[in-house]
RNA sequence: GCUGAAGUGGUGGAAUUGGUAGACACGUUGGACUUAAAAUCCAAUGGCCAUUAUGGCCGUGCGGGUUCAAGUCCCGCCUUCAGUACCA
């Protein structure tokens, strides 16, 4: 025996290497390749650049499954393609590794984020390196590494540094904009700014004190502070985007959101929403995804119409109107004077902020502080009005029966007591004062009984929006959202009771609820009326919560004749439709085709059409001041706060609650260590539990908080940046990955200049691809890039979908029964591992068995002795058992094999279910080729001269396979490889001529492969750049063809013909055919086409 | 509802401007090799009807239309997927 083996030891050897030894070579050209620095790209080089990048992966624990290396293929094919066409490319990768799913483990475990990180881009490494990617691992990026994130909250501040100046159209520095308010105020600055920003001249400006002005900054900064409504997911303890929830539950583990007010750092991409729209006509990007980001973008054409309240209709008298003088004192008056006086001199922090607001008939009324009226010294009254205002401190929470007493006496005498509480002054006086306005206007003054308050008077109108202003004759009513702030104002005392209790009802009712109630019609009349600012008639304003408070001005003026849902609310209230469209029925629907619209009805725009109205409209309404043309956009400004620890820290510190910068030079600012990584027991973000997480701002560095003096040393922001922070400028940070100096370098921007090719998801659509926009766009105003868009060109790689495997167990047992017997029972389905599962959906039951604790007793109804499971083809994801990983397939056919494979599954942007059944016929084709060049003993190679059929083989592949990757058809090239290696082998080929350049075409789809037998032919370069074939078409041109004959368009035989005849030759020659006179049986054909080089119809 | 994409054998999918529908694979069936299995090779494979090699009919979601000729163009539907959703 030992004999033996040592006699054949030689032969074996020799034997191996003449197989197809995937496992080995694989492994041998990615340690060259790595060593040899293959792939690297240099920052400057004869050759034209191109930019190749795929969308960087999050380092999930799972690590890679089949689906992800998809996009990562099509990349590197491309890039590896563009190398043969003599390009200088840049292929980078990195990691998105902040991220929740870390800190989720983090906050399960108390690991902490960055060795779960760490651990699992070793994996993912590992994972992508046998798959043979031909990425340049020199230039990779870690969002995570304060190395990294250093630029991030570099490229925060230069936000927070501009504001977006409308006339200019592009961002400029906030220095700028304090040089226009030093000299003229703000009334001329036409700026991206808050809604409620004030106007103020430059006497006004500079009376300001430094804390008032940087308020005012804040309202025109690219990023900025607000208080904002947002999801708030209470089980991740974080603030979600739109984009980051999916039919009302968070998209990550599926918890509730609910709507919450926080302050939050915002970001005003809406400054650049019609920028955004417009730069997608100069992008390569698919329509389909062009198309979702301008229904984000949502950009509606229309008008701002402003329409005037009216009167509210007369009421009975009720209160007792004796004249009370302004000495309303009771008997004890002496008494009580002088105690008043010393209340209005000490007034409570609360009282001096209402005061402030109420004094000098701010409200359009007089007020009086602390003031007596019989023997009570009431805080603030409004004696036209009979209005008493109280605020009350804690001391009011033991004295409730003593105010009920009080209230009750001064009602009595006609006087109306409202009481808030000193928190409510001071947290929110706006609703405070809002509130003391509406009863305001709600009571009827007493010196004169005749006027009436109007809402024209006092200059209330309500501003609503509208894509269809020619149709404003057909207004018949207003609709209000319900949280409008004229709401509470205009709502007359008969309808009081009913407004608030459905303003009240729709609060309650969440988004959701709204949402999945779209067909209840529902509103309530606030008894107030508008004028119309062209036939002035009154029309009646109601509330209803299909008017959204965030859209527009939250107000709509309702045309029932020309909107389905006005029509069903005047339908339902039985509010009149007057129709205004010529010759249209309306009295079934709403007509809202705005093309075949001739206005009738309608004064000055009778007769004219959709365009010519609307323009004429809007010259009418700014004659009169009462309107003008308006765009509106449903692009939101994006909330960049997260409660969170693992992401980047905001360079910012807080003096007097107003947000400071730290200087850059002094960054990054790195994450601090905590203990827990939950939010604090206080409910503040898990940054509240660093100890050390104050800024000195002598020193310039993070110091204890214990020393926060609030003079040099100051609390730092405890929120963190959102996922979209790290990933939206680092595609440029690739082109100079190790610059500590600037976030790159102008000569490598301006080499490499934008991406030629993105590879990604179609799920980013709304998320990082917009976001990266906006930022790209900024930089570009900042002068920083070269050009405004960052990506040239986009392909959407589809996703690759797992096969679930389902148990159907019946209800209330542990019995399971197979697929074909579930209708008989009444049964739960249960995901099951896929790896369970045969190709026949046969689960193995002993393994199941041992798989989960569950199934160790179960009982199982068999169909044929076997259990047939269910097959569901979903997202691949843990939770569903179905995630397939590339290891194993790489371990069994080879990195070359999934390489083609995932290729040959079908078109790249197509969504496709995983299924490994195909994978052995490209295995098969890679071993097909490898025994085209390599024999028993050796290659099959020589010099000999190619013969017309190898050539044509070579040249119609080279043609094939060029035309494919340039339209990114990648599963027809594999074939077309697949035709080639046939059609050779079938040619016994052994030509060098043919066989080299054939490796070349192939090395973009399986490189090591081509590369071990580029090696074995003789060179001893890397295939990597050699040039790719030329194609020739002399080596395709035929000197005939074999015509398709076809009756009255049906083919029915072929003839083989020259290809230089005539159409006459080939009609007479087709007609003298023995087939064609027997397809006719007799009959004179009516006409014969003849298309030479195509095919011929013979008709009758 | 609106916007976009798609619908082709048992399966994944081909078909560049209208011009031989089903390339290339998988699977299945039969055969060769083998003690056996694997691997490999050969043949058949859209359906139906015939069968003497030859043939015939029907077929690209459904119904119409344009054309010598339609998977491809036009009109009207159906279904699936994705995005968005009371957006004024």
């Amino acid at each position: 025996m030992c004999c033996n083996t040592t006699k054949f030891a030689p032969y074996f050897k020799e034997n191996s290497k003449m197989r197809y030894n995937f496992n080995d070579i694989e492994k041998k050209w990615q340690k060259i390749w790595a060593e040899r620095e293959t792939f690297k790209a240099e920052n400057n080089s004869d050759k034209p650049k191109y930019y190749v990048l795929d969308m960087f992966p999050y380092p999930s624990g799972a690590g890679l499954h089949v689906g992800h290396p998809l996009g990562y293929i099509a990349s590197d094919i491309y890039a590896r393609y563009k190398r043969h066409k003599g390009f200088n490319v840049l292929h980078p990768q990195g990691y998105d590794s902040f991220g929740l799913p870390a800190e989720q483990y983090a906050i399960q475990t108390g690991q902490h984020p960055a060795v779960t990180t760490e651990t699992n881009i070793k994996t993912y490494r590992r994972q992508l390196d046998q798959i043979g990617f031909s990425f340049d691992w020199s230039r990779e990026v870690r969002t995570s590494n304060p190395e990294y994130y250093k630029w991030t909250q570099w490229i925060f501040i230069q936000l927070f540094e501009s504001w977006y100046n409308n006339d200019s159209n592009k961002a400029e520095s906030i220095e700028t904009l304090v040089e226009v308010f030093n000299s003229e105020g703000n009334s001329n600055v036409n700026a991206a700014c808050d809604d409620n920003t004030e106007i103020f001249t430059a006497e006004e400006w500079n009376s300001y004190s430094s804390e008032q002005q940087q308020e005012i900054l804040l309202k025109y900064r690219l990023t900025y502070l607000a208080e904002t409504e947002v999801n708030w997911c209470p089980a991740l303890g974080t603030v979600l985007a739109n984009d980051e929830i999916v039919n009302g539950v968070s998209e990550r583990g599926g918890h509730p959101v609910i709507r919450k007010k926080m302050t939050q750092w915002s970001m005003r991409i809406s400054a650049y929403a019609e920028r955004l729209l417009q730069g997608l006509d100069t992008i390569d990007w698919t329509d389909a995804l062009k198309d979702i980001q301008k229904n984000w973008i949502g950009k509606s054409v229309g008008a701002s119409v402003r329409f005037p309240i009216l009167s509210f209709p007369k009421r009975e008298k009720k209160l007792d109107s004796k004249m009370p003088g302004y000495m309303t004192g009771g008997n004890n008056s002496h008494l009580l004077i002088e105690r008043a006086k010393e209340m209005r001199t000490n007034p409570t922090e609360a009282e001096a902020a209402l005061w402030g607001s109420l004094r000098g008939k701010k409200l359009g009324a007089k007020f009086r502080q602390q003031h007596l009226i019989n023997d009570f010294i009431v805080d603030f009254v409004c004696l036209d009005k009979k209005l008493i205002i109280e605020v009350d401190g804690k001391i009011h929470d033991f004295k409730i029966e003593e105010d009920k007493a009080r209230t009750e006496r001064l009602e009595n005498d006609g006087y109306k007591v409202i009481r808030f509480k000193n928190e409510e002054v001071l947290g929110n006086i706006d609703v405070v004062l809002n509130k003391i306005e509406g009863e305001l206007t709600q009571r009827e003054s007493i010196k004169s009984e005749q006027v009436l308050p109007s809402g024209k008077d006092l200059g209330w109108e309500i501003e609503v929006f509208t894509t269809r202003p020619d149709t404003i004759f057909g207004a018949s009513f207003m609709t209000l959202a319900p949280e409008h702030e004229l709401v509470a104002k205009i709502t007359t005392p008969e309808q009081k009771v009913e407004v608030d209790a459905y303003i009240e009802a729709t609060a309650k009712r969440s988004e959701r609820d709204r949402m999945a109630d779209v067909k209840t019609i529902s509103g309530v009349f606030t008894g107030a009326y508008a004028e119309h600012p062209f036939s002035k008639t009154p029309i009646p304003i109601w509330i209803g919560d299909y008017v959204l408070a965030s859209y527009g001005t939250g107000a709509v003026m309702a045309v029932p004749c020309g909107d389905q849902r006005d029509y069903d609310f005047a339908k339902h209230f039985n509010i009149p439709i007057p129709n205004i469209f010529e010759g249209i029925d309306i009295s079934e629907e709403a007509f809202a085709d705005k093309d075949k619209t001739i206005i009738a009805n309608s004064d000055f725009l009778n007769g004219m059409n959709y365009k010519k109205a609307t323009k004429r409209v809007i010259y009418e309404l700014e004659q009169i001041g009462q309107g003008e043309g308006k765009t509106n956009y449903r692009l939101r400004d994006a909330v960049f706060s997260r409660q969170r620890y693992w992401g980047e820290p905001f360079p910012v510190y807080y003096k007097n609650g107003l947000p400071q910068m730290i200087d850059v030079e002094h960054l990054p600012l790195t994450l601090p260590e905590v203990e827990k990584y939950l939010p604090t027991e206080t409910g503040e973000p898990p940054l509240g539990n660093a100890r050390v997480w104050a800024w000195n701002t002598a020193t310039n560095a993070v110091v204890e908080n214990e020393k926060i003096d609030n003079t040099t040393i100051f609390p730092l922001e405890l929120n963190t940046m959102p996922g979209w922070a790290g990933s939206s400028q680092y595609f440029n940070r690739y082109m100079d990955p190790r610059n500590d100096n600037e976030i790159f370098s102008q000569e490598a921007i301006d080499y490499w200049q934008q991406v030629d090719l993105y590879i990604g998801g179609s799920e980013h659509a709304t998320g990082h691809l917009l976001y990266s926009r906006f930022w790209q766009k900024f930089m570009f105003d900042k002068g920083l890039v070269p050009v405004d868009e960052f990506a040239k060109k986009l392909i959407n790689q589809g996703m690759i979908l797992g096969t679930s495997a389902i148990l159907y167990r019946v209800s209330g047992t542990n019995q399971y029964v197979s697929r074909e017997q579930k209708h008989n029972y009444d049964v739960e389905e249960i995901r099951v591992d896929v790896n369970l599962v045969n190709a026949s959906d046969e689960i193995d039951i002993e393994k199941l068995k041992h798989w989960q604790p569950q199934f160790k007793d179960a009982e199982f109804i068999l169909e044929n002795g076997n259990y047939t499971v269910g097959r569901e083809v979903e997202k691949m994801s843990k939770r569903w058992f179905n995630v397939v990983n590339p290891d194993d397939i790489v371990e069994q056919y080879g990195a070359d094999s999934l390489r083609l494979y995932e290729m040959f599954l079908g078109p790249l942007e197509q969504y496709k279910p995983w299924n490994t059944a195909g994978i052995t016929g490209v295995h098969g084709f890679l071993k097909k080729l490898w025994k085209l060049y390599v024999g028993q003993d050796g290659l099959n190679i020589n010099d000999a001269e190619p013969t017309k059929d190898n050539l044509k083989t070579l040249h119609k592949t080279i043609k094939k396979v060029e035309e494919d990757i340039e339209n990114f058809s990648f599963n027809t090239s594999v074939s077309t490889f697949m035709i080639a290696v046939n059609e050779l082998t079938a040619q016994k080929c052994t030509s060098k001529d043919i066989l080299e350049p054939l490796l070349v075409l192939i090395s973009p789809y399986a490189p090591h492969i081509a590369e071990e037998l580029w090696e074995r032919l003789g060179n001893s370069e890397s295939i990597s750049t050699a040039p790719f074939p030329k194609f020739e078409e002399k080596y395709l041109v035929e000197s005939s063809k074999n015509y398709p004959i076809s009756f009255n368009g049906k083919m029915r035989f072929t003839m083989e013909l020259p290809l230089d005849l005539s159409k006459d030759d080939i009609e007479a020659a087709v007609m003298a055919n023995e087939k064609t006179q027997e397809q006719l049986q007799g009959r004179t054909p009516k006409k014969v086409i003849v298309v030479p080089g195509k095919i011929v119809n013979i008709v009758g």
